[in-house]
DNA sequence: GACTGCCATGCTCATATGTGCATCAGCCTG
DNA sequence: CAGGCTGATGCACATATGAGCATGGCAGTC
């Protein structure tokens, strides 16, 4: 029952405004009683539109979730395979069903393993401090979250994200989300993921607005992060942490795409140091100390990256779609 | 990881039919993509009626979950009050948000509580046999289970259903969601509710047909149960079990509702013994026995059945609204 | 082989929903 | 206080969806 306490507890602190209230009745009064948006306008007494902006923000902000139970959904075969193999704690491999466009496909495969990512979790019940990182399979994984699956203390960001693009990182949702569906405080890293010396990484780790919660996340017991890809659809590309020097130096150095914004090669090990000496947040070693580390691929051409981070022994649990476990277990 | 092994061998032994590959499909397209019925037709190759028709039945069976995430569900301090009150193991009390209109207050009603029992169900894991009942709040508890939820032996039918008005109860398919959702192998108890003469009732309940369904769920360590209402819309009546006249000798008897088929007084006692010996199925006595009992109440006029049944100490788990919640309280 | 009932399909048409745009209130700024 | 910015509202219209109905294949029956 400690679930119920820790969510009631959190709602407690802030009685949740009349605009949400509002907008939690038009989904109930839409979704489950089925009646049209008009209908639903006449009972609370707002106009169609309203009701359906109203709408749309309980998607956006995930008070609604829309879920394809998808009954042959986990591959226990594969998943056997990685543990036996990588001597894991643990893995998820979900079929993700083709769509027949490429883009799609990606789409896909993230939300099939955010949402498995998300009830693995959940079945796990981490407690204490959990370390996140950010991305956009992370951003999923926070959506699918469900108030009180586990009760946390702390929810800590792993590693550095204030974008200098117009891309944003949305870390901030993502520890957000984590933190409100435990009941757990939260703690934002407010640096960059990269930056362009060493000194200036070092000055900043030390400083206490970033040095504080890079000591929280050394102190959590759980970590939870997704592997990037290298390349132009990297997020650290999108975002403005890497240009094309740097991609350069990379793919010359053999990295196959990164943890915690720690680019490594297919050995699993550091591709590029001197890019790492810039990179802000939990360093390898210290994630590989942790007790529980989940790490999600979703998405072609995550293979290497998975392989990589599995040798690199900073995963013991992984939640991937078919074809990356699949090219893993093909290359291992 | 035994949830995955479950999932998985039930599906290995029926391959899914194409018809329902397809229909997961768009389901994924429509839903997670959120593609139009027209451009999901065209990738699968079918017309967008029938897209249409395919996410339809993807609703009705339940493989399409459309939920609200009601951040303020649980009561805290009701719940408190019931486990202390009662020497209860658990209890879930949720919120139900109002309407504006009454049938639809029972609807909501019935679907919160549904749904917080299929969440905390999961949450207790029972193993080994499950016994449950029927009614429209198990139909709807039965449609929110999420495949893998647990892993049981088997679930069994704890009291007679074949319906002999026009109405169906449904209760084989209570019965087969929770086997489908378990891997679990199904009992159903071929036998009316309640039968015309005690002869004939101790006579089925002889025949192997019921008997051994019977004797499974004696044997069964956990029931899970929703509450009955007594009067013109209970589900018995509509089921053509009770007559006029069997109603007016409850209430004459002071009966507030059922458990099982088994209609009680306000103070927890059977309201009329000669009926009680028509009722085909697990009796009172059996069902206080065991380890698990979990009884859902939803819905208004719901709050002297479930003092009721509390007071037979035939539950160990309540779920309920929250007006039944406080009703108990108030009147306890 | 003709008949018949059944079910899946696709159609038309009414309805429900989303989008871009104009409007307007509130609020900061000069 | 004028000006202008921002964010919320409601509207017209294009589009997407659902309901009822006609069609046509198909299996079972005589």
């Amino acid at each position: 029952m400690s679930m119920a306490v820790a969510t009631a507890a959190a709602r407690r602190s802030e009685p949740l405004p009349d605009e949400t209230r509002l907008m939690l009745r038009a989904a109930q009064l839409y979704y489950r009683l089925n009646l049209t948006q008009d209908q639903v306008g006449e009972r609370l007494g707002v106009s169609r539109f309203k009701v359906g902006r109203l709408l749309d923000r309980a998607l956006r902000e995930a008070a609604v979730r829309i879920e394809v139970v998808h009954p042959a959904a986990r591959l226990v075969e594969l998943e056997d395979a990685l543990v036996d193999r990588f001597g894991l704690a643990g893995a998820v491999v979900v079929d993700v069903p083709a769509t027949g466009s490429v883009a799609d496909d990606e789409l896909l495969a993230r939300e099939c393993v955010a949402e498995a990512a998300a009830a693995h979790l959940a079945s796990l019940r981490p407690v204490g401090a959990i370390g996140v990182s950010w991305g956009r399979t992370m951003l999923e994984l926070a959506a699918h979250l469900r108030p009180g699956w586990t009760a946390a203390t702390e929810i800590v960001q792993l590693n550095g994200a204030t974008s200098r693009s117009a891309y944003p990182t949305r870390a901030h949702e993502i520890v957000e989300r984590f933190g409100a569906t435990t009941g757990a405080a939260i703690r934002l890293m407010a640096a960059p993921a990269i930056v362009g010396s060493h000194e200036l990484r070092d000055a900043l780790e030390a400083d206490p607005s970033v040095g504080e919660t890079l000591a929280a996340a050394r102190a959590s017991a759980t970590a939870v992060f997704s592997m990037g890809v290298m390349g132009p659809d990297s997020v650290h590309v999108a975002s403005g942490y890497l240009g094309d020097a740097d991609l350069a130096a990379l793919a010359d150095a053999g990295a196959v795409g990164d943890v915690l914004g720690r680019f490594l090669s297919l050995e699993g090990r550091i591709a590029l140091p001197s890019l790492d000496q810039r990179t802000i947040g939990l360093p390898l070693g210290e994630l590989r100390a942790k007790a529980l580390t989940v790490g999600l691929a979703a998405g072609t051409g995550r293979g290497p990256v998975a392989l990589a981070a599995l040798r690199a022994a900073c995963v013991t649990v992984l939640v991937a779609d078919e074809s990356t476990a699949a090219w893993v277990l093909d290359h291992a």
